[in-house]
DNA sequence: TTGAAAGCGATACCAT
DNA sequence: ATGGTATCGCTTTCAA
């Protein structure tokens, strides 16, 4: 049994097919009966409408591609969320690829989606090492939206916060606070830019307020709550002047309480917590979480409408949005304890 | 500046197409002077092979669909990471949709699914409604995969967990630890096939404990931390009885201890508090969260697997794959209090 | 309003 | 080992 196509269609309502596709596409252009006429034949044959077909003769596809580092985090599925809600709209479909942090696959799902002809590609957190790569794409018509950070590219469009003065702006709260010896536990900052601006604004932070930058605070780690524990143990035990830590992460933040309250220490009276991105447990979780608000679903939607609407005008005009980010402040900070 | 195509390869190379063709799938079947000819003039001229157009000529596509009831919990992130480790080992690639717990957006996606040809489905958690029409589709030639719940579906191949029996099997815990009054909250049963059958488990283990059901203690929500907080509020406050509350979703019952904290009560000694999933962040909270581990991941895998085999293969039996959940006992749920 | 026909970019069968 | 060519299912110009 052979599959319908539209010229069987076209065939039973004794049109030609270039009707049938008019009625499909552009009713209006059809006349009524005919229109009629098709519409019963579509339904009685079953008839399925086969747009991959109809993508390939229009020359383009109705895909937009994402490209994330981890699905495995409640940071990057509301990103996830936020395009899906924009792109729904549309008649474009969303593509998934997960490159684990990986450059190298990275890029193998970059020239996957290149040579899958998709209309655009999002990429949350490209390495630094793709750029070139991801700039030759754009260059070759597929467009490309980076997102997550506030950045510098010169050709391609970004959809960010500005990670680095969330991270200062947060450090200096606790120094504020009257912190000297803050800890810092986040993901990895020599492989993931945003990362790594969070990490450039704590140490500027410090700096600026004569506070000696000590490696023995910073612990680099996949973000999870089972290693914010494990980091926060470590720090715990090597650091007895600790009062306060910066985690980078949500994630890292609530293992990091975990890990305090195993040690019978209270937070904020003893110990400090702060975090990054404002989860949706963070202000649940106890003591609730003091943490930097990320949009990331407004972030999702909107670097979805600029890939979409550039897409649609075909415009070539390079667009930077930074998204504003603001401190949350709950109870898991306060100030240092009285010197013993 | 017109894009390369494989025929200006071959001209520029000297060859015909179909060989160049067979340099690309199968160059065992090109002589080696030939084959390095091409992959030069390849090179040379940036050409990108179109593999949409591959697809369509082969009359079969690359591209498998997943639809979703939501993308914001960490339990679909593990399915979905899961789907998306396997399937990118293949040449598939992943494309998402989100039904936002709606059947008819859920029956527009499954159209939209058919339409773009792809090779195979995975639905998480089809209403019944669209049962049917997924039914037809599946005989169309699109493989259907059904995921999250031990399915009694005839036609359907599916990958799940037996709902019933876990949160039977969780009810049935709280009650051998002394508790005759228990609430439930839960997603929206009436319109989630495994949710229902979750409320299902905990009816039927009340029933057989001879403990009657009072609707009173039964709340439906949408599942998030907050929903589960504002729901044990509300337990809380109609009855002072309550000695346990079975939250169907860890994102609930983490909600749930946040109420809890704000009335001065304590988990598990005056209440006791399990959930559902076994989320990341369950044994991280204080007090840990006794909840039911569901394989997540692996049920991704597992589904994956499943509709990679079958397009391969094309085979036609029925598979139906159940995995194991078991409880696990954290520190929320002790004997209850003893009656004042 | 409708039809005829070219074309999109590859694959794969059949020859040579 | 290589080439010629029909073909996939639709869109889209050009004519009628």
């Amino acid at each position: 049994m052979k599959r319908i196509s539209m010229i069987d269609v076209a065939k039973a309502a004794n049109v030609s097919q270039a009707t049938v596709s008019r009625a499909l596409n552009t009713p209006s252009r059809v006349s009524k009966e005919t229109l009629e006429k098709i519409i019963n034949i579509i339904k009685e044959t079953n008839y399925i409408y086969n747009s991959a077909a109809a993508d390939f003769t229009r020359q383009k596809k109705t895909l937009i591609g994402l490209i994330v580092f981890t699905l495995k985090s409640s940071i990057q599925t509301g990103l996830i969320d936020g395009i899906q809600k924009e792109i729904e709209k549309t008649n474009y479909s969303l593509i998934i690829g997960n490159s684990h942090y990986d450059p190298a696959t990275e890029h193998r799902l970059i020239q996957e989606f290149q040579e899958r002809q998709l209309a655009g590609i999002i990429v949350a957190e490209s390495t630094e090492l793709n750029r070139d790569f991801l700039r030759s794409v754009h260059k070759a018509g597929i467009h490309v939206v980076l997102t997550w950070d506030k950045n510098e590219d010169p050709v391609l469009d970004s959809v960010g916060i500005d990670n680095y003065k969330a991270s200062s702006d947060m450090t200096n709260y606790l120094i504020g606070l009257g912190h000297r010896r803050i800890g810092f536990i986040a993901g990895m900052y020599n492989k993931i830019e945003r990362v790594r601006h969070r990490f450039e604004g704590y140490c500027d932070a410090l700096k600026a307020a004569d506070i000696p930058i000590d490696h023995k605070l910073i612990i680099s780690t996949t973000p999870s709550a089972l290693n914010g524990k494990i980091a926060m143990a470590q720090l715990l035990s090597h650091d007895p002047d600790l009062t306060a830590v910066f985690a980078a992460s949500d994630a890292l933040a609530f293992g990091a309480l975990s890990a305090i309250r195993d040690k019978k220490l209270r937070v904020p009276e003893d110990i400090s917590i702060c975090g990054f991105d404002d989860a949706e447990f963070s202000s649940f979780c106890s003591p609730s979480l003091t943490t930097i608000h990320v949009p990331t679903e407004e972030m999702g939607r909107c670097a979805a409408n600029v890939i979409v609407e550039k897409i649609r005008t075909g415009k070539e005009n390079q667009l930077k949005i930074t998204l504003d980010t603001n401190i949350i402040i709950r109870d898991s900070c306060g100030n240092p304890p009285h010197k013993k």
